[in-house]
DNA sequence: CATGAATGAGAATTCATTCAT
DNA sequence: AATGAATGAATTCTCATTCAT
């Protein structure tokens, strides 16, 4: 990669960084194009140097997020040979990712809708759809694996499996984290607590005997 | 109830049945009180008679949708003495309303955030907090029956373990109907297939033996 | 009309009159909602309130301007007995409303481009082209009563010359006005004379013999 | 003039080309420096090297332009002795200067205000009007050959007759290309055919006799 | 000389809210 | 009570121009 293009880089992730920032905490829609320059410490118009649209933001940091999310369950998935850890590992992997990109997030288990009213599908949006078909592929894939080794009901079809799995999990995370307080509150126990107990509830769903 | 309350308690009803209606097609950001005026066949500033704010209006929807939901679930608990039936009217219950009520099941399932950035709640929201709770608390003793007549695993804590139901099934529900495209064209299951193995599933995690 | 009409009507008013003096001294492109807003005293979000856009506004100027221009034209048609006496008069109300509505006159004479880019007809300019079909039809009447007079060449088609004529005369006024001070210090004519001098040599090549 | 100058020149000559090009599809008002400089293949800065505003490049045009015309219409006048048939070439020449030019010719006819409304007579602008002029008075003389030869009415001031000339044919050669489509509607006639019995019309008001 | 990069100053349009009647 | 009318404050996006390299 030239000089040039690494700078580019650069500055997109620059404004990709802050406005993941932004979109997290106020979302998509009350973010302004103004606060993200403001917090990007670049002039608005600087961003359309960078970027043709708001839109275009939004799916960039939706498109980055998913292929970070996949290569982080890949890692997971692959960094165990025993399923049991390797499925702590990809749960724990989830809501690391979920920290650290809500929004991507938020498309990648449908919270958020990737298309647009207008009909179209805007540009970005068929690889950003690619991707989330490929981490379901991955996830489904690693359920097999745990039905040959006997850990998952081997009469579970896996794909369908795999999206039931994927959304509980997603509203479990997404509710650890915005009723944390309340959480505590109710049953003293930390988001990082409340999150191991939910996959663990989960994986008696997947798994032969109750855990 | 005076007649004058009555009448108010009408014309907020009515705006307020057009604004849930809006909300659920278009969303609360993207529905402008033009809109609900126009619908609701009211001079926008009559809006401002009834409601001190668009705000309002969207707690009022989301306070009168968790009253419902918790009487739907009360009713759907009370429906069957056995167990299994009954959690089976529950999910069903619960599936109905996000139908029906979109913009309160967002918020009762923590999708919306309830509070303003502002940092003042404002006017509505500890109610909406206290029915949230209240329905949690009833899923909770719904659970301990489930232990008490042998159904659910006795060594789950109640509390937390509606927690983790509940917002499991919110993730399913929700992502059914956002992918329910996707869903359909891979594994070939409708909405309401898809969403009663959802809960089948669940229903796994909390008891003894794999259903 | 009802009051509230009327008041609608005379909002509109206001707004178009301030437009068309802002449109004539710095052209449609270079007046910004922003300067009519100011100038009209409203703010510029009422501007939006009695019209739907800039658009709009330009649109309206542009046919209230040529229903003005066909009436002028046929009071003067109508003013004298006498073709020749009823030519001038004509040619002196183009003139005058040329003064008074330059915006319009520019868009009556093509030189305004009446159409958008984008394609589609936008509301208001069909109406606007069929004014304009009737101005010709008006003027090519007056022509066939002038060849039946014995005043004007009857081997002249008329529909044809009355455009030939027509956009000549465009071009003489257009320049009159663009060109005043030069045509002042070169050839010592006022812009009233020099506009009359103009017809009178349109005049000579619609008629039998040089004038 | 030295290679510096030469290269100089070479690059205003693209930049231009391009410009006049642009302007012609577009007007010079929705024309961007971006795309000027993204057709002509330069940087957009670099358009800032050779020319110190948007303004200067379409004062260079009309300048060109002007100079363009003068020439072309010098040569179209010695083209023929025949008065008559000289006069044919003037004409047409200029409405092939229209299709080639229609900035300049804007301009050149007043269509296009040549001074900023900043009062401040911008670098080029004086000799745009010395060019103009100096077609006024070719034409002028023109005119008083066919007064000697015979052709044309003795009584005509040469230089007023001219302007008047001048600008009508301006108003016939711009209705012909805008109002193209109607024409061919309604009377029949391709725009050259339009043309051509627009300035034989224009022929009969400065000759003797009727055409 | 040539240019990549950056931006200030707008531009049209929208919307929740207020207020006099 | 009901509302027509009005608007301040945004919002997304554009563009001519500057400047360090």
């Amino acid at each position: 990669m030239s000089k040039k293009q690494a700078l580019t880089e650069f500055h997109r992730g620059s404004i990709l960084a802050v406005a993941e920032r932004l979109f997290a905490e106020k979302g998509t829609e009350r973010t302004t194009m103004d606060d993200i320059a403001r917090e990007a410490e670049y002039s608005k118009a600087t961003l359309y140097v960078y970027f043709q649209s708001k839109e275009e933001i939004i799916n960039a940091i939706l498109l980055s997020g998913m292929l970070l999310l996949k290569k982080k369950i890949q890692e997971a998935i692959d960094s165990h040979t025993d399923w049991y850890q390797a499925y702590d590992a990809v749960c724990a992997a989830i809501v690391r990712f979920y920290d650290e990109n809500p929004t991507a997030y938020a498309a990648a288990t449908g919270a958020m809708p990737v298309m647009q009213a207008g009909g179209e599908e805007t540009k970005g949006i068929p690889e950003i759809k690619r991707v989330n078909a490929e981490i379901d592929e991955l996830m489904a894939n690693f359920l097999v694996r745990g039905a040959a080794e006997g850990a998952v009901r081997s009469q579970l079809p896996p794909v369908e499996t795999v999206l039931l799995f994927w959304s509980a999990l997603a509203g479990i995370v997404r509710t650890a984290d915005v009723r944390k307080k309340y959480i505590q509150e109710t049953v003293g126990l930390s988001r990082e607590e409340f999150l191991k107990h939910g996959y663990r509830l989960l994986l008696a769903s997947l798994t032969k005997v109750g855990n």
